[in-house]
Order: structure tokens, then sequence, then C-alpha cells
DNA sequence: ATTAGGG
DNA sequence: CCCTAAT
């Protein structure tokens, strides 16, 4: 049956781009091995990396000749047909950076952050600043962006605000249509499992199908530069997926531990 | 066992 | 993607 052309993700290509960044060209296996892109490249083979970079166009800065109309983003509808009034919605996820080139990206680096701290008190900016800096390419002014999307997320009820530290609050996630993830019990080990175990593989393929769905929605609002409404209930929909995809990763370091966990 | 290159 | 030669 149908052995799908295993289409490449954005995610996928990202990771990839990172991980050549970080070790350079031609170390294919340390960039599988490496944690941060294990997560999302678990499926491929380092002869995979190889192939796919070898088609991607092996410039290292590849803005020269052809620039790729790839991840236009949301950011072209907003500053385009609209007289630019108080679009609240899809101001907000842009907001503070005049870059004009920094993606609005910054909210998944957020959560990535906090999700890695993982202390009980939470992390304050200067925490939070200094892994984003160490994991991604940043801009000097990031830490006005990055203190005003800590207020906003506050505002919106993704984070919580104790003291001078953040915390991620429990994602109350989507409204419509969400199982509810009822609960998962990790201490206590069922002396059986008749429930279904989630195994790796599931895991991940829930958290690639997530990224993807991610990556369809930024697809998809390039097409609707003109549908501006349509446009910005995708952006909010590509927002809520990389919190699901926040929760995926929770799951996955528990069952990376062993840890059984149960859907209901 | 990994990588580079051709198919 | 698969296969093969070279390290």
């Amino acid at each position: 049956m149908g052995n799908q052309k295993q289409k490449w993700t954005t995610e996928e290509e990202e990771a990839l781009r990172a991980g050549v960044a970080k070790h350079g060209t031609g170390k294919w296996k340390n960039i599988l091995k490496d944690p941060d892109f294990a997560l999302s490249l678990s499926q491929r083979s380092n002869i995979d990396l190889k192939d796919k970079w070898r088609n991607m166009g092996i410039s290292t800065a590849a803005h020269s000749s052809k620039e790729k109309i790839r991840i236009p983003r949301v950011k072209a509808i907003t500053a385009g047909p609209l007289t630019n009034g108080q679009n609240s919605a899809s101001a907000s996820l842009i907001d503070d950076d005049k870059d004009g080139k920094t993606a609005p990206r910054y909210n998944a680096m957020i959560f990535e952050a906090l999700t890695a701290i993982k202390d009980s008190n939470g992390a304050d900016i200067s925490a939070i600043l200094n892994f984003i800096e160490r994991r991604h390419e940043v801009p000097q002014n990031f830490r006005r962006s990055l203190s005003s999307k800590l207020r906003r997320l506050v505002l919106q009820g993704k984070l919580e605000k104790v003291q001078n530290c953040y915390k991620i609050k429990r994602p109350a996630m989507l409204g419509t249509k969400t199982p509810t993830p009822k609960q998962k019990d990790i201490r206590s080990r069922p002396p059986q499992n008749s429930g279904f175990a989630i195994t790796r593989e599931t895991v991940e393929e829930a958290a690639r199908t997530t990224a993807r769905k991610v990556a369809e929605a930024e697809n998809k609002s390039s097409v609707a530069a003109e549908a501006v409404r349509e446009a910005e209930r995708i952006t909010k929909m590509a927002e809520e997926n990389e919190l699901m995809l926040q929760f995926v990763k929770e799951i996955y370091d528990q069952c990376s531990r062993g840890e059984v966990l149960l859907l209901a």
C-alpha cells in the first residue's frame, strides 16, 4: 500500500537547516543524534538528511539568486490591502518586531524554554531570554519584544506570572474539537496494561501531524491573501497547534522515561 | 558504521 | 528514495 512519499515538512527542513548550522554539513549522524532535532527528524535517516540537503541547494545562506517564495506568512496580508486599522488579533501576533525579518514564531520559543526549564517557581525574563538566545539566533532588541510577548501571554491566560517568574498555565486546549485529554496518570502504574499504551511512534506521529498542520496552515495563509478574515482564523489555528505540539512534547518526555500513559 | 555521489 | 563505492 501506498508507500507514501514521505513529504518533508517545514519543521523537518527547519530542523535540518539548524542542524547543519550548528554541526556543519556532512555531520548528519551528529545532527540526527542531537536531541533538539531528533524529535523532528526521528523518521529520517542520515542518508535522507544528506539527500534532502542536496535537493535543497547546498548554500548555507541561500538567499542570493532565487529567493523562493517560502514562508511568506501572514505578515504580508496584514500590511497589505487593509487600511491597517486595529486588527488586534493579527497585530498581536507580530506586534513588536520591526526587523521585518524575524518570524512571529517566538511564542513557540517561549514555551520551549519554559518547558525545558521546568522550575516549580517558573522562570524570569532573563532565564527565558538566556535560553532562547542559546538556542536560536535572536535580534538584540529581543528582550523588549520578549517582555511584551510574555505580558500578553499572561493576559491571554496562557502563562501565569508569579512574582517575577513566568510559568506555563494548564492549557485549556481547543474549545471545539479536542476530546479533552482527560487525566494522565503517570505515577500509578496499573498492574496490567489493559488500556492503550502510547508507544514512542504514536507520540512521534502525533507530533509530526501537529507540525504538519502548522505548516499547512502557514501555506494556506499565503494563499488566502485576499480573505483577511480567513487568514486571521488560520493564524490563530496555527498558534493553537503550537500549544498542542508543546503538550505532545510533554507527553513524549514522560514516555521516554518508561512511563505508561492511558488514553481515556 | 557513515558518508558521498550517481541512478 | 534506493543503491553503491569509498573512508
